[in-house]
DNA sequence: CTGTTATTTCTGTTGTTACAGAATTTGGAG
DNA sequence: CTCCAAATTCTGTAACAACAGAAATAACAG
């Protein structure tokens, strides 16, 4: 696979992405070409055309598999497993919502639901700390419960929705 | 500032779930501090909390100040700063939300145009690349228009929608 | 079973970032 | 202007994560 100056641009953006939203680099490079590459590619392929080790390429495959952001396939009279990337960016975002959800969100609020309990039984903890661990959990406990709804909407319904923008204001008031 | 066990499981976690999402530990650590103090501190006081250096903290604290988590309030008769954090975790995610986006998001988008004009003008594009790039543009684009206008709607409004989950999908339908 | 190629796991190195402590600057009081 | 406390900036260090390359394992053909 020959990497253009454009691939290599969008590429390079990925990965820096990447890396401020907590994926390491080499895993958001190695998506960004398969999401652009539109086929299969072998890993030995995607090590050369990054330049990055083969080891490496290995590692972070295994990373995107599990965030369900790329697929294995195989091509006839190969032996090598090919790779390629979910094409459809509302497919991807939601993949990647869904697995930092599982991995950071259920964490935190079973932290906090840890925390609420504690404050309530120990008796010296301040009104105050109590009063907002219990708004910071009712929050995200709130916010979860609508993304879970809101995710298996079918798809056609959520593009309906971005569309409608800030009109669904006026729509949900009444 | 006495910090309790509880108090302590909350700031240790916050710390570590903002080194996932891009933010470093002690930045993270001082806003969930301040967050559960619910009364403005100095920045000593928070150093010896923690137990982090006075340089970091009054690194951390501008951090947090360009995200608009906390502010900076006056004591009379005393020429310290003392530091509140936003209380309303809806703000907090806005604000955080807002920051990210001009930080990531924009740039982000900046690049990808650029992409799609200069895969427009080399001919030897793969068209596949092409079209990729352009699916990724317009799913950002759309996205960011939608946050956009939600941001704006009244507190109340949002509450209502998210309290609504999936069923704005009935209404949308109509 | 044996040889070959693909893949994963392991290990040491490198590079990056967070951080403490020192040095410097700011700013207000007297 | 001088002094002193507060705050920031600078610099070297330490901790950590990313990574390359080597070693081991797995998968398969003949």
């Amino acid at each position: 696979m020959r990497v253009t100056p454009v691939m290599e641009k969008f590429i390079l953006h990925w990965g820096e992405m990447g890396s401020r939203w907590g994926v390491n680099r080499s895993v958001a490079q190695i998506h960004a070409l398969l999401y652009l590459a539109a086929r299969p590619m072998p890993a030995e392929e995607i090590s050369e055309a990054l330049a990055v080790a083969r080891s490496n390429v290995s590692n972070s495959l295994k990373e995107l598999q599990a965030y369900r952001l790329i697929s294995v396939t195989h091509v006839k009279g190969d032996r090598r497993d090919h790779f390629s990337a979910e094409a459809d960016p509302w497919e991807i975002m939601l993949r990647i919502a869904e697995e930092r959800k599982r991995r950071e969100i259920d964490p935190a609020l079973s932290m906090l639901r840890d925390c609420v309990m504690e404050a309530e039984e120990a008796e010296d903890t301040d009104p105050a700390v109590r009063e907002r661990l219990t708004a910071m959990l009712s929050f995200l406990d709130e916010l979860t419960g609508w993304y879970e709804q809101v995710r298996r909407l079918p798809r056609a319904t959520l593009v309906a929705i971005v569309r409608l923008g800030g009109k669904v204001g006026s729509l949900v008031r009444r």
